[in-house]
DNA sequence: TACTTTATATGACAAATGTCATTTTAATTT
DNA sequence: AAATTAAAATGACATTTGTCATATAAAGTA
């Protein structure tokens, strides 16, 4: 018999995920959670088999959950599901060296599957996430670039991102320019709207 | 015993609730959807009792197919269930007399519920959704000033905006300015980040 | 050491943006 | 019809933004 934890903070697909797998005799559901923090403490003291985890979560994110159990429990099986492919999502959670990787976009007999086959060892990446990663524009932008995106994301002035980047006027209107140029775009709305599109900011 | 269709673009929650539903004994899923428009066709066609629609569909929103659906059969119980409580989307919900309204927020018992209260005639708007529309600050701008900040929201310079909604450029940038102060701003961006967090734009 | 990158900064300029006061025009109301 | 209100436009102005060419200093490499 394998327990499972699911950490799912839609409540609607929580309840309804214990509910399917609990229908599968060999699995049983030994605990449910709709922020990390809470899953995080209990996967500890519930030791299950398998712990399911959403990344979009309240306290803090499935994968910083991941993470951290990967580092205390070596033999635990993690499921990664989330909604979007995000290619940094991804690499944090191969980093966490989870063992599954699903999107929601996937149907239940997928998950079941999914739980069937790293309980034997391996270890899945959805196909379709992984083709999105692949084929995804990478992102030109370089790191200080993207901060200064970051910072205009917010609505602030050149001054302003100056102030809080320590650099002068001009270098931040410099650096700007250049986002602009690699963006194919003459203003920042238009090149934040790039960005989202590509995903490159979180 | 009772006839159930489900559009729901997301397939993991999709075939969840499929499979819980089908396990109560008064009812039968007898049809699904991942886009709006198979939604209309099939329950048109396949003529449920219940008819579950999530709003944001590929092709069709639920909403849309909420109020095809009413026009045609005035039986049909209808369920919208979505994630967010956006006032917008709840208006149009109404109009469209649904028999309810729930969010995604809330546990599978919760949605079971309400299938057997619309059955017996009620009315269920979900109080989670109620009280967000209630609390929400009422969105100051005109439609004029919300038309022209859908346009820039899309990184038009203001040239670009006038040319699209037949305006001088001053006068939208008169329209502008009076969006910044409203929203007790500077600059188009943060402008767009406060009606964001508001959910003034859609 | 000399050469080459890389990051930061300056200055100068045109264009776009945001702010206001005022005017014209159109639509509504009395 | 006269008065009021609302919508659109103008003009004038200070700032901000975006673009470029160029300079300087620091870091890395041959």
């Amino acid at each position: 018999m394998t327990s499972i934890y699911i950490a799912e903070d839609q409540e609607m697909l929580n309840s309804a995920l214990s509910a399917i797998l609990n229908l599968e005799d060999d699995f049983t559901i030994i605990g449910n959670a709709t922020d990390g923090q809470t899953a995080l403490r209990e996967v500890i003291s519930l030791k299950p088999d398998i712990a399911i985890l959403d990344i979009e979560m309240p306290k803090m994110s499935g994968l910083e959950v991941a993470g951290e159990l990967r580092l205390i429990k070596q033999d635990l099986k993690i499921i990664i599901l989330t909604t979007f492919a995000r290619k940094t999502y991804f690499e944090s959670a191969v980093i966490a060296q989870v063992n599954a990787y699903l999107l929601k976009d996937s149907p239940t007999d997928k998950l079941v599957e999914t739980i069937h086959k790293i309980l034997d060892g391996q270890t899945i990446y959805d196909a379709n996430l992984v083709s999105t990663i692949l084929t995804s524009v990478k992102n030109p932008l370089t790191p200080q670039e993207l901060k200064i995106m970051r910072e205009f994301a917010q609505g602030k002035s050149t001054q302003e991102i100056a102030d809080a980047v320590f650099l002068s006027n001009g270098t931040v209107r410099n650096y700007i320019s250049s986002i602009l140029s690699k963006t194919g775009t003459h203003s920042r709305i238009e090149a934040l709207n790039v960005a989202q599109k590509n995903n490159w900011i979180d």
